[in-house]
DNA sequence: AAATTCTCCTGAAGGC
DNA sequence: TGCCTTCAGGAGAATT
């Protein structure tokens, strides 16, 4: 599930081989995304050059020479960069040309999205009410705390909301609760000073970690470059259900929280 | 306004 | 072996 370290891993991996490239087209396979993909994708993008790629959340933005062309893994979204000649798979929705090789978007789910947008990206809807980059100064206990002030939802949700701070899915989210010893059903506006200083510290070690990792691979997770993550193995607590806490080795729950299956240690997050 | 629920999609896994 | 059900999840939309 691309969260912000699959993403940045994807970033890393594409960069090279995109930024500086002139596009030369697109092929359109599948227009049903979470969004249609422009049908007309090949001719408003030919001609343009890629000057950057960068990201906002779990957004991907390739800055072209008149618009932005804005990319989102959803949960099962993987870019590639492939040959012209590789044969193309069912679930290979969208390439983007450049010379002799294509930026292949494949996605199972179809919860991905292509999208191209004219003037300032970051005025769009989708960019506009993003929360803070938590790899960045901006992300601080203080500025969380006053965020939840008011607030009742449970924290592991507050943390996951785009509008607060942008990246943290569902697997980091129960990680990083973990290491603060917090436990993720608690209402967000309970954390003291201390405990938000520390959760923005665990956030921030959490992804840091799983980029230097390469990602986390839980079923089909690739790298750019086609290989898989290696954080699953650093996971302390998602997916492990029923096994030792590795601090007090009490059995780990798992338990839905929002819709969204949570993990956590009964015994030392409180 | 905030919180919760619904929805999109498909492959994997479990039940009988 | 095979069909059916359930689950997984990012995040906008709809609902409470």
């Amino acid at each position: 599930m691309p969260e912000l370290p699959e993403v940045e891993t994807t970033l890393r991996g594409i960069k090279p081989h995109v930024a500086g490239q002139c596009l030369r087209g697109a092929v359109v396979r599948v227009q049903k995304l979470r969004w249609p993909v422009p049908p007309n994708l090949s001719e408003l993008v030919a001609g343009q050059t890629v000057d950057d790629i960068t990201r906002r959340g779990k957004y991907l933005l390739l800055h072209l020479t008149g618009q932005t062309l804005m990319l989102h893994l959803g949960m099962s979204g993987s870019l590639r960069i492939v040959p012209d000649e590789i044969p193309v798979g069912k679930h290979d929705h969208v390439d983007l040309l450049l010379d002799g090789k294509r930026l292949r978007l494949t996605d199972p789910r179809k919860f991905g999205a292509v999208l191209l947008l004219d003037h300032d990206p970051y005025a769009s809807p989708l960019l506009a009410g993003l929360g803070v980059e938590p790899l960045s100064a901006e992300l601080t206990g203080d500025g969380l705390r006053s965020r939840a002030r008011g607030r009742f939802v449970a924290i592991k949700n507050f943390i996951m909301d785009q509008k607060v701070v942008v990246g943290v899915g569902n697997i980091y989210a129960s990680e990083a609760l973990f290491r603060s010893g917090i436990n993720p059903l608690r209402a967000c506006n309970s954390l003291d000073s201390k405990e938000w200083n520390r959760l923005v510290g665990d956030i921030r070690h959490v992804l840091t970690e799983a980029i230097a990792a390469g990602g986390t691979t839980l079923q089909d997770f690739t790298g750019s470059d086609g290989r898989p993550g290696y954080f699953r193995q650093e996971l302390r607590v998602y997916g492990r259900e029923g096994e030792p806490c590795s601090r007090c080795g009490a059995a780990i729950v798992q338990e839905k929280i929002g819709q969204r299956s949570s993990f956590f240690c009964p015994d030392c997050q409180k």
